[in-house]
DNA sequence: GTACATAGTTGATATGGATCAACTCGGACG
DNA sequence: CGTCCGAGTTGATCCATATCAACTATGTAC
């Protein structure tokens, strides 16, 4: 048998938690090198959206969670009257879909911020593993219950915190994420559109536009367009009151 | 051997799960019936904490998750500068803590509102146990994406609705929770105090009670103090605008 | 039963941010 | 190179709810 292989085959994408420079912040963080191959047989690597597409959609049966390789994605709650609610953005190394894990359908929409490419988990196997693998298990864990503290966290910022407030958490939480994945923590460009930062933080995009200039005129940030550059840090979390991060990470 | 034993001893407290007629809204639910014996020797049940006791509190090493057997408790953040934000109320059948689950420290306090029960999972055990039994780890899964819907729900309530809507998605949830225990849905007693729906939903306490005369007026409640009739669900249902069940549940 | 504290209600006023409207900027496309 | 369109900014006005203040009801301790 051995067959010839003529041509370089199209990998099958069954690639490499392994070689990932993100492994350290994703799944792989909490298993054992030799376990680590377990995990590369059930993930599906390398898929790629283009900006504006979905990964997944609210009512869907849920399948799979994702973990962002590269790029941004936006997740969102649409009610039945239409509105929607940012609930969430995702960055390299963090994982999307854990508010459905153990549900029926999907809980929420996402949606690629910017070209962004995926390692897609399937639930079913991954649930098998996390039963096999005591160390994922605590990890899934932890990460769900991280995200049920974001979102308390992103709760209080909406009911207690001003326009001010809350934007300079955001601007705090991107930046420590950033530089998580030892990226400039000062220097960034925002994958999200006004209207999202508007949306999720539970303000009007004309505050948002405002308290831009506002942080801008007080020489806290530099700012044009997406490009951000957080000029004091100090008094970014001066204003954002606690210190604490904020919304996701 | 086969000592006698000269008095009724005290109960170990290693009861019954299977006799609980809460079990069908609680861990259980998740397990066969001949499960049920593994998850009775784990947990510890039959805790009494008085109105205003702590179960556990913030920043405490994280040891146990809790279902609440009777009575109810109410989950809060404290940030560095004193602010209370109430993250959620539970009822017989819930479980408190699985915001934490995973992580070294308590992310919140549980406060009993009135006299409560609880019964106590050690998380070591349980992650232990999620480990033998599929259905129960699924189950946990579902309750903790659950939590973060929950959560996400809210986060939406407190960005984009009302005092009015609020507080009629704050009536509901706590009546469908009512009903579920088949107990009155129309008929029943607030066990929080209007500082803490207020805080909870993001609200100065004068308004809650604004609101609250004001549904009274329009003849869609009746209420003397924490004694509440829902007169008119229908009304509570368009007023709060989206017909899903907010908050918790 | 009285006193004190705590929870809840009601009224008057202030304000942060929403809303409405007009304008500008930047990029895609012919 | 100009046109067009969505995204972003800026200004003027309005409103829901916070805030402040006074009062009432409830309940708890002596």
């Amino acid at each position: 048998m051995a067959q010839a292989i003529p041509f370089r085959q199209a990998s099958p994408l069954k690639a490499s938690c392994h070689q990932c420079s993100l492994s350290n912040l994703c799944l792989p963080l909490a298993i054992e090198e030799n376990d680590l191959d377990r995990l590369e047989d059930i993930v599906q690597q390398g898929r790629i959206f283009n900006r504006g597409e979905h990964i997944f959609d609210q009512s869907t049966p849920y399948r799979s969670c994702f973990a962002v390789k590269s790029g941004s994605i936006k997740t969102s709650i649409i009610t039945e009257n239409g509105e929607e609610q940012v609930t969430g953005f995702f960055m390299p190394g963090e994982l999307v879909g854990l508010d459905s894990i153990g549900s029926e359908h999907y809980a929420c929409t996402a949606k690629a911020l910017e070209r962004t490419s995926v390692c897609e988990f399937p639930i079913d196997r991954l649930e098998e593993l996390t039963g096999k693998l005591p160390e994922l298990q605590h990890h899934m864990y932890h990460l769900m219950s991280q995200e049920i503290q974001n979102s308390h966290q992103l709760a209080m910022l909406l009911s207690k915190n001003t326009a001010e407030e809350r934007i300079a958490a955001l601007l705090l939480s991107l930046s420590s994420r950033f530089q998580r994945r030892r990226m400039s923590p000062t220097n960034f460009s925002l994958p999200m559109a006004r209207n999202d930062i508007a949306n999720f933080l539970g303000l009007a995009v004309e505050t948002v536009s405002r308290v831009f200039t506002r942080f801008q005129n007080q020489g806290i940030i530099k700012a044009r367009g997406r490009e951000v550059e957080l000029l004091d840090i100090e008094a970014l979390q001066m204003v954002s009151r606690e210190f604490s991060r904020q919304c996701n990470n």
